[in-house]
DNA sequence: CGGCGGTATATGAGTCGTCATATACTTACC
DNA sequence: GGTAAGTATATGACGACTCATATACCGCCG
């Protein structure tokens, strides 16, 4: 039920259409969700069935006619409540995490290669999320920071140990 | 696909029954992945079919029979190969966060007392995150150590600006 | 005028995830 | 002897999500 609230918190801040609505949810991840096209289109039809919202068709002047939606009144009330509803931390689920936490018992030189690879993904995303002036904004750029400083650390720390080569190691 | 691999990473460092598994990945957030019981037992029979586990029933000394999976040589060399896959960060998918940015067309008195339900979440959290020596928690503890601070300093600077009443704010 | 790229909506197949429910074995306690 | 609590496996319904595919409207460039 997540999308179909956030997709109303777009629409309270202004109409739109599904596609106008992909692009708002891609391009700032700091709002914590984005979907498929595929997976907005039947939502917001669910939202128009249920009076949470009204639609309006438009011709595009690029393309075929628009969907533009807007939140009803009714549609205001029941994002309200939905955001009043309790906080929990969300269960992990992240492939590259997995992965990150896997390379541990793989040699210091890969571990090095790829996290550094990483780190690269962090400081590209990190330029992308430097503009905005919102909590959720500057929530996302500290965290997209310290985890570049972690990474740079792990790093580091990997490097300096592997001035012992193996035939050191077996010295100690 | 992602569940099988991480199953496959708990199960070559160490035999475990699919009960154990959730235990394992319900205490350990900094692994990146957790799921439901009911989505761990298929997903390991589909791992015995695929030959990449294999099975050992024994008695238990407190319940029904259990069944131990292990990785096999096979299932090893499809873990090493998902691990090497390329890193891509994830799609937000955050119902937490989704909330707390929309929180910010909240009144200040409102968006602090949330904040700091939220930040109370993180620091239940950090605590129980505090022990562990792999990188994966040492990212977990900064990461959460870092979003605590942004909910205080959120936090503080709505109190700050919240000096200025309707009236006040009104004369300027 | 034919095709390409961007805008825009739509659907279906198949997988993944959540939640509820059932069963069974054990120890501990009343 | 009944039952509560912890261990352990299992299934089914339902909804969420991904991925592939189709259609259509437009302006532009060659």
């Amino acid at each position: 039920m997540s999308l179909s609230h956030v997709l109303l918190g777009l629409l309270v801040e202004s109409p739109a259409s599904g596609w106008d609505l992909k692009q708002r949810l891609a391009e700032d991840p700091a709002r914590g969700w984005d979907a498929d096209l595929s997976q907005i289109y039947p939502s917001l039809r669910r939202l128009l069935r249920g009076g949470f919202v009204s639609l309006k068709r438009r011709r595009s002047p690029k393309g075929p006619p628009r969907r533009e939606y807007r939140a009803t009144p009714s549609g205001r009330r029941e994002l309200k409540e939905w955001v009043a509803e309790p906080f929990s931390l969300p269960r992990p689920h992240d492939a590259t995490l997995a992965r990150l936490a896997l390379l541990e018992r793989s040699l210091p030189p890969d571990r090095v290669r790829r996290l550094q690879e990483y780190r690269n993904l962090l400081a590209d995303e990190l330029k992308r999320a430097a503009t905005g002036t919102t909590a959720a904004r500057r929530r996302r750029r500290v965290l997209l920071e310290t985890e570049l400083a972690w990474a740079d650390a792990e790093s580091a720390a990997l490097l300096a140990g592997r001035s012992l080569g193996p035939a050191e190691r077996a010295r100690t």
